[in-house]
DNA sequence: CGTCCGCATGTGAGCGGTCACAGTTCCTCA
DNA sequence: TGAGGAACTGTGACCGCTCACATGCGGACG
């Protein structure tokens, strides 16, 4: 009796197992990872023997041996916001019956938070890693780190280096931005969000090209910080501008900000101003007025994102999953034709 | 020359940095493990030779051996909606440095996918689970696994026989429907999410107790389902009730849907109908009118439930981090006395 | 009737760390 | 000067699994 063993009730191993079934740990093995050539017989007892014991298998053991965790990281900003929630909520979803999904929310994105980020996730093995990463800032990082471990950036725009897909800003400030050209608008002003986020940037260069393809003047740029409270305050600031007929936000928070500024100063919308959101979170139907925006199908880009690191962990060529989502205008009750 | 060695490019192990550094593996370890007892130039030789070779060590192999896998599961439903989360943002806000955080967002609280849910997780060798679960269902499929692996379940009040941590949902409502009364209202009304949420269910308690206490009369429940949609529809049905002076709604959507249900009925707030919303998302701030509402602070609790589980890993009591966190009534402009 | 092949199963060697224990070395103090 | 101990380092077993390979068995075939 050598007191080998240890208690309190050490689970079960592979061996305890095949002891039981009146088998080799081997055939135990072949059972639990469907392997052909065992006996139907044999394969039953071991599964009784299984669930007997109440075994489960080891999966440190496993990855040990196999050299796969099944694990993928997922790096975001901040997972408050609708947009990553969304996307966040996309990838898990899609990766649910393949990988594990593992978090890290940084309260900032700098260089020095991404890398130590991903350096966590490579240092607990994962298989690859999705950067919700909309910052510019960001991108420069992971350029650097690209190459180490399979890495997809989401709504990073289509400059960087690396892996990336996102929806098509652009396209989108286009797209409100020619629909309230088209109403009659003479320009639309632009409540942007900060430089510093390609999606900002992305869609002050939509936004610009439609004026310019219109040849309608190009307004300054009015500076949001994605805050309902930056879109309140700068709507303070052009209620009483009377040449303002039309206003593209670069979110549906800044809308919302500058939809109660604009009330409070009793500017009607839309009959005095008309007022266009980016994103559509789910409330901006019960705005007042109901808001017209650019819808983003964020839960298809966490989607793509997963697809196209699954292609890269299997050495496969992930272009297929790269090209832009497509948005989409959704058209509510805050646009209507200038009162002129 | 046995071809022993796999190409390409197998990663260093500890034996290779033993062997550069010109030690045994073992003191490799305990350079890693910051032992005591390790000559300081030893254990330069051993960092250099570590960072020369970008050694790192196998999260799996240590695993094995030490049966810590350093990874907590989060079970969740839907984490696009606010209030989880802000939890996860919590959660994951205080794991960082001492675990990683897995996540698991269900489609559906139902006993089966919770329950697959944990085993997944149970499978994976989490250490803990938190479980973000606000209904009724989930908390009775929770009860039965309990044991088998520390767990804490959060927002599920406290009706459970297993550890959970909660908001104070019934002094929440009382607060507010008290504000209300106290305000000169003769009653309030409550638009309610659906019975099936335990958050539901308190909120109706907490009102309820208020109204019994003050003498008010006590209404029917309104139904809603926490959707602005649903707030959108009640609004619509009590626009026309001139008795309705004051509504409680269990959350700010809710709220957000009734107050474009009354503006389009023509009844103005606070000055026909006050709103009271629950929650505080960042956005309520900026309501037509700014809505009066009571916050949760859902990153604390998101804290305390790390905290207890925490404790709970460690053969700790928990009991010190399950106090429910207390609500508070933040007062904007969807509020008055009566017009009378 | 012996050979060969395919199925079913067993054996032992790792995977890359940590742990327990067994040496070393070197300094202190009688 | 030598015993004793602290500080430091090395050795081998083992964690629980999968892989490569060896083996036993039965039937098809010439």
């Amino acid at each position: 009796m050598a007191p080998t063993k240890r208690w309190p009730e050490r689970p079960p191993v592979m061996t305890d197992v095949a002891r039981l079934a009146g088998v080799s740990h081997q055939t135990v093995s072949r059972v639990l990872n469907d392997h052909p050539n065992v006996r139907p017989q044999t394969r039953e007892n071991v599964l009784a023997a299984i669930s007997q014991l109440g075994y489960r298998p080891n999966a440190a053991a496993r990855t040990l041996v196999t050299r796969r965790t099944h694990t993928l990281g997922v790096i975001s900003f901040d997972t408050t916001l609708y947009g990553p929630a969304s996307m966040l909520y996309g990838i898990e979803a899609a990766a649910q019956d393949s990988y594990f999904v593992a978090i890290a929310s940084l309260p900032a994105l700098d260089r020095g938070s991404v890398l130590e980020a991903v350096d966590r996730f490579v240092g607990q093995g994962v298989e690859g890693i999705i950067v919700i990463a909309p910052l510019t800032s960001a991108v420069a990082a992971l350029s650097d780190c690209a190459g180490d471990v399979p890495l997809v950036a989401v709504g990073c725009g289509t400059h960087a280096p690396l892996t990336s897909v996102a929806v098509d800003n652009a396209e989108g400030a286009a797209l409100a931005t020619r629909y309230l050209l088209e109403l009659g608008h003479e320009t639309v002003h632009h409540i942007a969000g900060p430089r510093s986020w390609l999606d900002a940037y992305e869609r002050i260069a939509g936004w610009r090209q439609a004026l310019q393809e219109e040849q309608a003047p190009e307004p300054a740029i009015l500076p949001g910080d994605w805050s309902a409270a930056s879109g309140y305050e700068i709507g303070h600031q052009i209620a009483g501008e009377q040449d303002v007929t039309a206003v593209l936000c670069a979110n549906d928070h800044m809308a919302l900000g500058l939809l109660r500024a604009l009330s409070e100063h009793g500017r009607r919308v839309p009959d005095d101003i008309s007022v266009v959101g980016f994103d559509d979170v789910p409330e901006s139907a019960y705005f007042l007025p109901p808001l017209t925006t650019v819808r983003q199908n964020f839960g298809e880009l966490g989607r793509r994102a997963l697809g196209a690191l699954v292609d890269m962990i299997h050495g496969r060529d992930p272009a297929g999953s790269l090209e832009p989502v497509a948005p989409r205008l959704v058209i509510r009750s805050s646009t209507g034709p200038p009162r002129s």
